[in-house]
DNA sequence: GTCAAAATTGACGTTAACGTTAACGTTAAG
DNA sequence: CTTAACGTTAACGTTAACGTCAATTTTGAC
């Protein structure tokens, strides 16, 4: 019967915990916790837990976070933020708010780390110099 | 007696535990705890700590690696990337492979950081569009 | 069916980074 | 001298983010 697979799901690619686990360098109790926290919430098979592309895409944002040294509440502040926000002009107004807040200590966080990576920089350059002298004997 | 202040020390400015505590928000028990992890060696006069340019400099340092995510332990080792390096070729080749290995993951840092920072203001300027529109009526 | 590999749910342990008393000394003001 | 403000050590408490068993369940391979 043509045009009846207009409906077919086209079943998504899915992975289980250990396939996250290892493709991230994660442990899946790890996994398991950020769950815990409401940062994730897969699918279920039975026990089993199914997670799809949408999971994935969460799980690389909380890494993401880690990585710039958010903690798990504020991580899950911003998935907040991906988020399809309220429809009321209230709650955009205050979405709009967070973002902003948001923003403003990652700006922050960036002058930061251009300093840091500045002077380091300019150390290393020094070093180097040092070497240079003493190979030049 | 001209000349006899050539060798006057201008005593250096100094702080107390609680002046810094206040300068940058935090308690002094936080900061006697970066003490105990020897991030910081104040003078003592008896058994109150002294805090000079150089402390309060350190200190400064701390708190920026700790906007940065950067664990009491990491932030050891990048205030060492400070100081006077040991002398030898060895020594310092040393210090120049770790600030290298540091710089690489303030890079990374960095990229994060641009990536979060635009995601967050495309959402942004979608909220606003969604806000102008229901202004508009 | 069965045997090993992989998952699951508790539940307790651990490390980092302070917070919070407690108990006491020191110093400047009245 | 005494009180108030500030500082000190010592020690236990707390929160976050998992690690680490233990005791099942489930599942794919044979």
């Amino acid at each position: 019967m043509p045009g009846s697979d207009v409906a077919e799901p086209t079943a998504e690619l899915t992975y289980t915990i250990s396939e996250l686990a290892g493709e991230f360098g994660i442990t899946a109790r790890a996994i398991r916790f950020y769950e815990d926290k409401s940062l994730l919430q897969p699918r279920r098979n039975g026990l089993a837990r199914i997670y799809g592309r949408r999971d994935r895409g969460r799980l690389q944002l909380i890494l993401r976070g880690k990585r710039l040294g958010f903690s798990l509440s504020d991580i899950g502040e911003m998935l907040d933020l991906y988020d399809p926000h309220g429809e009321g002009r209230e709650q955009l107004t205050v979405g709009l708010e967070k973002i902003n807040k948001r923003l403003a200590v990652l700006q922050q966080q960036r002058r930061d780390i251009d300093e840091v990576i500045e002077e380091l920089q300019e150390n290393r350059g020094l070093i180097a110099a040092r070497l240079d002298k003493i190979n030049a004997v």
